[in-house]
DNA sequence: GTCGTAGTTCGACAGTCACCGTACTACGCC
DNA sequence: GGCGTAGTACGGTGACTGTCGAACTACGAC
């Protein structure tokens, strides 16, 4: 077989596969919530262990692929650290003003 | 004691006290998002038994009560008839755009 | 090679949730 | 009064879900 060393091929839906209650299914938990909201703060690519959730790993990693499948969140392997970032773009196009106005929230 | 023909004193939360998490949660149902919809959709007021969805009367006043409790919908007491209204201008004031994301979605 | 770090996978378990049927209350009409 | 309708309350059940620990793979540094 090929090189072993390949990365697992993880499953991300495309833009027109995602869904508004798959997206409000990943976002109605208050450790994913916190996961989106940290991504969306610092505008900037966070590894599993770089976010700040009352969880242990694994956990952390079931969310992500939780995220991930409902196409939320997108994932660059480099290394040994996966580095995860919002879908913005895609999801401010599907549905416009969704993010926005959960991230806008207080509360 | 009183007269005997009091409504039963449903709680609705303040708009202050409505939260994202909440509402994320009360629209992360297929049922539920299709109740929404049909509230929008008709922009006026619905009773429990002018909804159509696919489960029983009393899962219906079920998943009415999880909207009526996120401070997604109001009800409107008219006999024995309960009208059912989307706070629009409510969830519009918190989190601006997040419900027209919803309702604009295609699925 | 050995060690440490980063994540994933795999049960397992407890808690929540959607759903139903039945029984009940409340109102309107005959 | 009696009957039908609108909706709620209750008890139960099966399915899903969030959580963990432990075992495992993959990569980088020494």
């Amino acid at each position: 077989m090929a090189k072993h060393g390949t990365l697992p091929p993880l499953y991300y839906p495309a833009q027109e596969e995602i869904t508004v209650e798959g997206v409000l299914r990943a976002l109605a938990d208050p450790v994913r919530l916190a996961i989106v909201r940290q991504l969306a703060a610092s505008d900037r690519e966070i590894s599993c262990s770089g976010l700040t959730v009352p969880v242990t790993k694994s956990t952390i990693t079931h969310h992500l692929s939780i995220l991930r499948q409902a196409g939320v969140v997108a994932g660059r392997q480099e290394g040994t650290t996966r580095f995860n970032s919002l879908r913005r773009t895609d999801l401010d196009t599907l549905f416009p003003g969704l993010l926005d106005g959960v991230l806008a929230a207080p509360r």
